[in-house]
DNA sequence: GTGGTCTAGACCACC
DNA sequence: GTGGTCTAGACCACG
């Protein structure tokens, strides 16, 4: 049930809804939401970092549209019955290729060696 | 002399002028434009990019605010003399924390394996 | 250019926003905006209806998720290029068809004689 | 008995509740509904048409306030005896106004011309 | 309890 | 000038 924990950074460039709706995205694409999963209430998510409940609600009204989640009257929302939004490896590693190649020309402009970076990088994702 | 070529992102939530004063300050930490440099004009870059002459100025204006570059009469901008910028390498690494984390994120939010997340960074560091 | 005239109905239970992109898709469909037509800007909108100029903002913002608008920045809003939503009359009666049947339902409620709608509706035909 | 059918629009903007309370307000002016006439229950109604019985309930009570309705002890709802809601064909035709006026409107933005409005309405309400 | 709509007003990014 | 984002707080519809 929390395993729909988010990430928000407030002082991110992307707008706080779209971080939402890029998570939501990826988890579905990733299989790690099944079909009827229940999100966390709009009023909970909004406490829980401190941003306005229009903000979460915003995300989850885009992401209705995209079919990926479903409104249930007074349940709140859950992840779609017909989700399309699961996705093969290959092709969720295009969606993580924009990314990518950020890191890579940041890498780059700060002349870091190949790598470092790469150490860098398996260290944090082997934290998590 | 073109060692100052800028990578603009149109679509990127992060702003044009942003992306501008993010690379000019890595390149400057990394010691890639010694000082003295001079950057293209605001024109120039303009024209190049397709976009405002405006958002070039800005972000000019605000590398000046920090001292990274300097303007120089009648021939443009230029790296500052005193490049306090140039930084260790452990410190661009930390620079390039943020990036790093999110792609972290990205990742794991898409269930991807490690080994083929580093492949395909090592794989875009390569080619550049 | 003031063929983008809307008329706002507050009171109605049709939210505002909806009633906006209600008017701007039939007015499209029937080729009454060719592509670039500018539409009024949300706060020319937002104050000749003394409505709020969010409310107008995320009505723009659906149509132009639906691809109806475009952006131009600095520019404001214009009818999409590639207008796909243009239709046949065949479609366009259909898209009228749920108040054709809401009508009739409620004059047959009313028990009112099929010639004195008729005759209303016309009516209020000529004179618009 | 049951000449007090109900037609329920799930997906109307308008509420579910409201509907119920347009329908039977118009029956009663029409004089379609005799004082004493009995209504069907709020279970009947809301197992009916897969609704809440708290959104037939909330229909039911607000027509009481108005005196269309009076709740007979263990006998349920039935049209009040003192029919103040009857009404004249004018007033009726007048209480139709906001439909046709939303129609006509409707149906120039998508630019049909009036014969053909005309045609689909009498073939609705000759239909019914 | 759930989400939806709207307001009033602020600040940002871009032209 | 343009639209975009966010906040704080209100009220509504539905379960």
């Amino acid at each position: 049930m929390d395993a729909m924990k988010l990430h928000i950074e407030p002082s991110s460039p992307d707008p706080i809804y779209r971080q939402i709706v890029g998570q939501i995205t990826r988890m579905i694409a990733a299989g790690q939401c099944p079909p009827g999963t229940r999100l966390p209430s709009v009023r909970e998510v909004a406490a829980a970092h401190a941003i306005n409940p229009m903000t979460v609600s915003k995300a989850y009204a885009q992401l209705e549209t995209q079919h990926l989640l479903e409104r249930q009257r007074g349940k709140g929302m859950v992840v779609a019955d017909r989700t399309q939004g699961v996705t093969s490896m290959e092709e969720r590693l295009q969606a993580l290729d924009p990314a990518l190649r950020d890191l890579a020309r940041q890498a780059q402009e700060l002349a870091l060696p190949v790598d470092q970076v790469i150490d860098a990088l398996r260290k944090l994702m082997k934290d998590s």
